[in-house]
DNA sequence: GGATATTAGTTGCATACACAACTAAAATGG
DNA sequence: CCATTTTAGTTGTGTATGCAACTAATATCC
């Protein structure tokens, strides 16, 4: 926690900060250009696709997906009343309710992808060589690995 | 616009993803549990203080702040409320108004930064060398000018 | 120079999200 | 085994933000 930041860090920092909110901007406009949902359900409906037997309680999915609790409840009403994902109770945990993949899920996931990964391939990779992304890969993997266990969950 | 996406540059892209999103919900909960505004307050004061006479146009402040027209014409009217900024109608064109900085913004500025800071020190500093960080400003700084350029303002 | 187009900013409306308070269920522990 | 605490998820409420439509002022062009 050293306070004193060097310049060199916090340009980088700054860098980082605004070229994050161009590409996502630049991307979210993409998706809504081509009809399609906002990234939030994208990175919802991804995690559950990772997942063993495309499956999740909420409190991991809100992990996964970046939200609170109570955003991944709104979301997933969202996503149930279209029909992408299920609730299931829990039946050896009656707090706990999953939320699982369906097939309709899969599917917009794949309509989803090719123009997010075209944004991608738009806005953020033709700037990026190859030994630049190994080395953002990693830096930034560890930031997320700090972050997450300082946030308590090891997930 | 390649639309082959290599594995590395997508690694490389979702670590950048999550990354942001912890390290700025982590920020923002300090600046909260600190009762400092936003970020996105910082980031509109900051421009002002940056820009010359410490004034700038509505839509140039929209563009440095990474809102939209109308989402700065709310933010400016809460920070016009706080004293922490000025209007002032442009007596060239009368479309024109300018968000003048005042003390008062400076100062809150000059609260919200050591926290801010403290922030990047914490959750991002520590896990970029020297080095790294020279290149993530380099090759953030392409994607930012890219994104400038393709949203059609130079500035 | 007056009709039309463009530009700057604002406002109406809708949406997405967080925090805090709540409910229900399970764990703890005396 | 009942009372208390903890945990999982949901709901009430407030806020931030964007898009599209609007107003007012300037620029363009015949």
């Amino acid at each position: 926690m050293k306070a004193n930041l060097p310049e060199t860090q916090l340009e980088a920092w700054r860098k980082y900060y605004v070229s994050f909110w161009r590409v996502f901007a630049a991307i979210e406009a993409d998706l809504a250009a081509a009809s399609l949902p906002s990234l939030s359900w994208y990175d919802a409906l991804y995690q559950l696709y990772l997942a063993p037997e495309r499956r999740l309680r909420m409190s991991a999915l809100a992990q996964g997906a970046l939200l609170s609790r109570s955003g991944l409840t709104r979301l997933v009403d969202k996503l149930e009343k279209e029909k992408l994902i299920e609730r299931q109770a829990c039946p050896a945990d009656g707090r706990v309710q999953h939320a699982q993949l369906t097939a309709k899920g899969v599917e917009l996931l794949r309509k989803i992808w090719p123009v997010y990964r075209t944004g991608i391939a738009k806005y953020f990779a033709p700037h990026v060589s190859d030994a630049e992304a190994k080395e953002i890969a990693a830096v930034f993997g560890r930031i997320v690995s700090a972050a997450e266990t300082a946030a308590g969950g090891a997930e």
